[in-house]
DNA sequence: CTGTTAGCGCATTCAA
DNA sequence: TTGAATGCGCTAACAG
């Protein structure tokens, strides 16, 4: 392998000369700088990494921690991180925890000694993992989850629910179902369910238990899900709000399966704007939460805080309602 | 930070004992692997990785190259590699192109000297791509390609078109129509055309040029395919074999809007086992290629050859058709 | 079983 | 404007 050494040898400079037109940085005469490029362009010579990390304590490498890239949300925000964080010569290296807390642990010890700054993609935010996280002595923000002393980039996941229930309710809804996941998912398990769960009441409407139903992250809980509210009610609901566009499908393709018309006989929403969402019958009613703009702009504060920059320590992204004809 | 010199003074030892309990080899006595242990415990020591890397010469990252990580054939491979990967102790480095090939010229030269080994995923294999890649001094993989003197992982493209023709016409159809993508793609534009016609050929059953349709790798371009054919058409076909399962949908959701009724009045097959696929009404037919199979196996080889064992230069993955109600 | 020594490839003083 | 010298944190002979 060539090293630096070898181009100052072959073009009769030293080493810190080479040094010096690589980085741009001091001075250097034109005539030794076009020797030395030359000599780089015929060796093709690509200068190492670790060696330079480990003189300037910078790696140029971001951690990214999340929890599976199998679904559109942080495939998309992966999208946009990379964007943003290859713009300034920054890379990824990616950590798929396949949503196991121990190898979360275990990554963010990894990390710190190999990247510069970390992203966490919808994390939970369970106590161990967050006093873990604020351990961490490099840059780190949290994408999707509002935490204390995190810096973070989050939706409005509380008065985006209330939104779109009151859209349902506007569209003459009284009696609502609700297909949450679980509240250890601040974002999408807790705050999603009270705004939604506050905007009924607001409108003093009531929510029977037999309308809610508890999932994780997939289609096909969101079937089985519609199955119990169905099967459970005595009297059904007419509209039934699903806090992720996979569960809202699942809810529709059980709907469908018992012959439901959809929105007459059962109206739907979802959060998330999927691809998916778009060509099941009906269109989905649902939320664009612009993911791979959350992923630039966390790539840009996160970036700002490396380069001891001013940087925002909370973001909460705009969002908007895409209605469909599903409701 | 802390180092293995401060580590070595706190637990009176050299940094050389250190290094030995580190990573477990030769000789050190009990009593001194407790002490050292004892102290990277108490002061959460993590070695830094790239100076252990400039040491070793390994860096125990593995750079991923794709064109995007939206759609589900990358994503799924990516799950596959980073879990296989990960039982190695090596990490994902991931350069994502945005289909630019500059892009991927300039990170193949980047990861060089970064990685220990290199995964291209659905790359095009146009000449000054391919001149590029035998040029790397270091093990690589390409999933999803088959080329000359480059280690592969693939499926075969080729007779898996054969094989869901061949089963249309079982199914009595006569006139079919292709949804394809341009042939520089030589697995799912040249191969799955190539199947296609030999295998109507082999049936003597002629193929309209208005019913052939090229596309890009999204929704909405099946969509137009599949206007563009039914306007064209003086004789309609009875079905139609879309490469890919996003080709398929933007089919069918055409056909929908048109009144079709699927299949019946038209049948559809796809390529990829999209989760999509499953949702749509009626359900696709397609075939599953085990992407994440496809990941392992790759990471697997790559693997090998890095640890200088023996490894199938070729290998050809298995498929499944997966027979549903578009036909 | 353990410590001393050397050097991986680079950036950065400091002197010239 | 340039080069010599130093050291980042680690591993791997080698000698004890």
């Amino acid at each position: 392998m060539v090293t630096i050494k070898d181009i100052a040898a072959m073009a009769n400079v030293s080493r810190s000369t080479v040094s010096r037109v690589l980085n741009n940085s001091g001075y250097v005469s034109e005539e030794a700088r076009k020797r030395v490029e030359e000599v780089i362009e015929q060796t093709g010579y690509v200068p190492s990494g670790y060696a330079k990390s480990l003189r300037t304590k910078q790696t140029k490498v971001i951690g990214v921690i999340l929890p599976t890239i199998q679904t559109e949300t942080p495939s998309r925000v992966v999208t946009g991180l990379g964007r943003e964080l290859s713009k300034h010569g920054y890379q990824i290296l990616l950590a798929n925890t396949d949503h196991d807390k121990e190898k979360e642990l275990e990554y963010l010890d990894l990390l710190v000694r190999q990247v510069d700054g970390i992203v966490l993609i919808a994390t939970n935010t369970e106590p161990e993992i967050m006093e873990k996280i604020k351990s961490i002595p490099l840059p780190l923000v949290m994408i999707g989850q509002e935490t204390e002393k995190v810096m973070c980039v989050t939706y409005d996941d509380y008065h985006v629910a209330r939104e779109i229930t009151a859209f349902l309710i506007q569209k003459g809804h009284r009696r609502i179902g609700f297909i949450g996941v679980d509240e250890t998912d601040r974002a999408v398990g807790y705050m999603r369910k009270k705004g939604f769960f506050d905007e009924m009441e607001a409108h003093h409407l009531a929510v029977e238990e037999a309308w809610v139903e508890k999932c994780v992250f997939d289609i096909y809980s969101g079937h089985e899900a519609m199955k119990n509210i169905l099967n459970r009610s005595i009297q059904q609901p007419t509209a039934v709000f699903a806090v992720t566009d996979r569960l809202a499908i699942g809810a529709m393709s059980y709907l469908k399966e018992q012959g439901f018309e959809i929105p007459q006989d059962m109206a739907l929403v979802g959060i998330g704007a999927s691809e998916l969402s778009q060509y099941v019958d009906p269109p989905l009613t649902t939320v664009d939460y612009k993911n791979e703009t959350a992923g630039e702009e966390a790539a840009k504060q996160l970036l700002a805080h490396i380069q001891g920059q001013e940087f925002q320590k909370k973001l909460v992204l705009d969002y908007r309602l895409i209605i469909r004809d599903s409701v």
